[in-house]
DNA sequence: GCTAAATTATGCATATATGCAATAAAACTG
DNA sequence: CAGTTTTATTGCATATATGCATAATTTAGC
């Protein structure tokens, strides 16, 4: 595999988390699986929607499903997943702190 | 900050990682700074379209630069970042053995 | 002022997100 | 077991966003 390709295929993986809907219920799912309906009344969204977004990370391996009775719960497939969101997101709050700082320093 | 907000800043800056060359050139900026021109000539693309991901990049913290001379020397803001990344390239190649396997297994 | 380095602007083709409507599939119910 | 309800997915239309090429502009150094 060559390492374009490995630059496309991991880029597609974070086009995967580069939504707030998709992190979200990477957060939900992070305390346990849930079937689409209660996932989406949670959300506040349509389970049209939502069926998109979770059809869009379980083909990427972030999400995998079951069946149970009339529901098909979700849960997280791999949880390095929400590792890689929380350094992620460290990342975030310390550049926010940084900008912050400089705008109280006025620059 | 409310939880959405939280969200979409947090998707903003995984967008900003959802494309092969950004990916490229924090896998290049990794080993040391570079100036742009130089990193435009390893990536064989133009400076126009080099300097666009740059910014984008230096937007979200990811990216700092310097002046030395008539170069800008261009790294890596926040080293968490190649964490980060790391971390979903072990959850990508997970993802693609177990395809593979499924594959092999006639499933 | 001239040159090299870098950024910015504009336009265009493609990709993405989402709502609504329609469909599919499974599980109750009488 | 046919009909009905519940749950989930798909298809389509559209508004918005993204990536990139070309051209124009800015910035600093000599």
């Amino acid at each position: 595999m060559k390492s374009k390709e490995i630059y496309e295929v991991h880029a597609s993986i974070c086009q995967c988390l580069a939504n707030p809907k998709r992190l979200e219920i990477i957060h939900i799912l992070d305390t346990r699986e849930m079937p689409v309906t209660e996932l989406a009344d949670k959300m506040g969204i349509t389970k049209a929607n939502l069926s998109q977004h979770l059809a869009i990370m379980r083909d990427k391996g972030i999400l995998k499903s079951r069946r149970e009775g009339t529901n098909i719960y979700y849960s997280l497939a791999n949880p390095k997943v929400i590792q890689a969101c929380d350094i992620m997101r460290e990342v975030l709050f310390e550049h926010l702190r940084e900008r912050e700082r400089l705008v109280r320093n006025k620059m």
